[in-house]
DNA sequence: GCCGTTTTCGGCCCGACTGTTTTCAGTCG
């Protein structure tokens, strides 16, 4: 569960005037927390899920809430949120706190709102833990669990009462969430292992690793197969397996020992695009999707489309779409973020491949903090098809590696003649990545960068200044007309390290109007830009460099990453600068 | 509470699995 608005604080406050701007995940959990709260009850159901729906638009929504009603947007027209929670959104962004929530809660502590994070406890059951044992917290849960007080219950059994005290040990790391170059990691073997099994045809990653997401909560697992027996039992087997938490005919869910939990669904061969579409979400896609199918006529589940009782389509996820009268929509997309409608108008952006990228604009050498030389990284580059790679080491002053002074960058720019000189067909860029100081100066001899291809310029220190500060050293830093590119421009390390502050549209408004580009940073721990950024950036008609960072010839290989996170922000090729050819390339970053 | 190319009223996804039961309620995805 991410950043929660601390309830005490929320009530302690006597002035309705929010200190702090709540943010979209908040809004989403007081959502969330009123729709739980709202089920025990017992309210209409239908109600209780408008309120998740919702929580689900506004956890998901690429554009922060504050800034869309300060822009004098109507929230009412996101999907799942109709007139009366726009309203009350509007009324918690501008008092920070939600008033039918805090009404709800003197009949029903909000604390029990999170006793349904356990999972296997639903409203039904925290609503008897609560009535009967008077439990409103994970706390008090977990000592009666010990105490075995719950057993007691109706409904409730010692095995039920063992899993909660399991799922409230390994609450922790299930909340983690995994980077998916880690992820892949794990899948691949496993993968390798499942596709051994007896009578097994296909199988797939599904769930936000298909949809490519910079982090994936869980894994989730598609097989067909003519018997789901061998392969379910394999699964269980399989040596990292800590857990086998369900197992059944069609699916099994197992937590691994790292305390990643895996989920393996097996369907009959006809079914596969129905399942793989069905299991890779996301879950608000396929509501909307479904819901387009019924206005058909349509049933659409993971066995297929079907017309009344009738089976229509389900071998390929392109039939399904097809019978709902929608092209093809690209795993990346499948957010329900408007891709619905661009499919039904034929809009649907041609997102970038890999196969458009012609070379990397960011690496790095063993003259910086790199771990090869110059021919190395070339012959990497080359051997991916690039038509060239841009040697952007640290120049000086960036304290943690030996970057290069003016002496040695010509050093290595006479090298670099020496090698493209023997080349054809490829090219090695002269770049550095330049070091923007607090005051947004450049710590490079000016003589220095007027003989490079161009220069990438980052911030590495000083990431604490504020929204307006930060922005403006970002600005400033573009103001010379030197620079090209900023590298990974919000700093972000995933799970590590929180964004700098930054106006983001004032930054991107900046860059078109100086020729300037920001960078899609491929590596698995950054991926900055953001999916969001890059959809704005598109927006605002800026042109992105994705590039990898690498510090070594195999991780020239992140660049998909990049590709990913770029297809997720609707990129297209013409929207990344190096899809270019060379001389077009160079034209495109002169400024 | 949301939504509208069958509808401004009357729908709203539904199948698999578990645990606690003797036939199913609750939860999950």
């Amino acid at each position: 569960m991410r950043g929660r608005m601390p309830e005490r604080e929320a009530a302690r406050r006597a002035v309705p005037v929010p200190a702090v701007k709540i943010h979209n995940a908040e809004i989403a959990n007081l959502l969330n927390r009123y729709g739980v709260l709202l089920e025990m009850e017992g309210d209409n159901p239908f109600r209780v899920r408008a309120y998740h729906n919702a929580a689900r638009t506004i956890e998901n929504l690429p554009r922060d809430v504050n800034q869309m009603l300060a822009e004098g947007a109507d929230l009412s027209e996101l999907p799942a949120v109709g007139k009366d929670l726009a309203g009350k959104i509007a009324a918690i962004c501008a008092s920070g706190r939600f008033d039918a929530l805090e009404k709800i809660k003197k009949k029903l502590p909000a604390g029990v709102a999170d006793l349904t994070e356990i999972p296997g406890l639903g409203p039904k059951r925290v609503k008897a833990i609560f009535k009967t044992l008077k439990i409103k917290s994970l706390e008090e849960l977990g000592e009666a669990a010990r105490a075995g007080r719950l057993r007691a219950l109706p409904r409730f059994g010692e095995k039920l009462e063992k899993s909660i005290q399991e799922a409230l040990q390994h609450r922790a790391e299930r909340e983690q969430r995994w980077r998916l170059a880690t992820a892949e990691q794990v899948v691949a073997p496993l993968l390798r292992h499942l596709e051994t099994a007896r009578g097994v045809e296909r199988v797939a990653v599904a769930g936000s690793y298909r949809r490519r997401k910079e982090t994936v909560g869980d894994i989730d697992i598609l097989v067909s197969a003519t018997d789901g027996t061998d392969v379910i039992e394999r699964f269980t087997r399989y040596s990292e397996v800590d857990a086998v938490t369900a197992k059944g005919e069609t699916r099994a869910t197992v937590r691994f020992t790292s305390g990643l939990q895996v989920d393996l669904r097996v369907v009959p061969s006809r079914s596969y695009g129905s399942a793989l579409l069905y299991f890779t979400g996301s879950k608000s896609h396929n509501i909307a999707l479904r819901a387009m199918g019924m206005k058909k006529g349509l049933k659409i589940n993971e066995y297929g489309a079907f017309k009344g009782s009738r089976w229509i389509a389900g071998e390929t996820e392109a039939d399904v779409y097809a019978k709902i009268g929608l092209p093809y929509i690209e795993p990346e997309l499948r957010e329900n973020q408007g891709e619905l409608e661009a499919a039904r108008k034929g809009s649907l952006p041609h997102l970038v491949t890999l196969k458009d990228i012609k070379g990397d604009l960011h690496a790095h050498t063993d003259a910086s903090d790199g771990q090869q030389g110059l021919e190395t990284m070339a012959d990497a580059a080359q051997a991916r098809g690039y038509a060239y790679l841009a040697i952007s080491d640290h120049t000086e002053h960036v304290g943690i590696v030996h970057g290069l002074d003016a002496k040695r960058l010509k050093k290595q720019m006479a090298e670099i003649d020496r090698l493209n000189a023997r080349r054809r067909d490829f090219r090695l860029l002269k770049s550095a990545e330049v070091d923007i100081l607090a005051d947004g100066t450049l710590a490079a001899d000016p003589g220095m960068l007027a003989e490079l291809d161009f220069v990438v310029a980052a911030i590495h220190t000083k990431l604490d200044l504020d929204g307006k500060a930060q922005t403006e050293r970002l600005i400033r830093a573009m103001d010379n007309p030197r620079v090209n590119i900023i590298a990974h421009p919000t700093g972000r390390l995933l799970g590590a390290r929180e964004p700098i502050a930054l106006d983001m549209k004032r930054l991107m408004k900046a860059a078109v109007e100086r020729g300037c580009h920001l960078e899609v940073n491929a590596q698995p721990t950054r991926l900055d830009l953001s999916d969001a950024h890059c959809r704005m950036a598109k927006a605002m008609g800026l042109k992105l460099a994705v590039s990898t960072d690498a510090h070594t010839a195999d991780t020239l290989d992140y660049m998909r990453f990049g590709i990913d996170q770029a297809r997720r922000g609707w990129i297209e090729p013409d929207d990344v600068v190096n899809t270019r050819e060379t001389m077009q390339l160079l034209k495109l970053l002169k400024r």
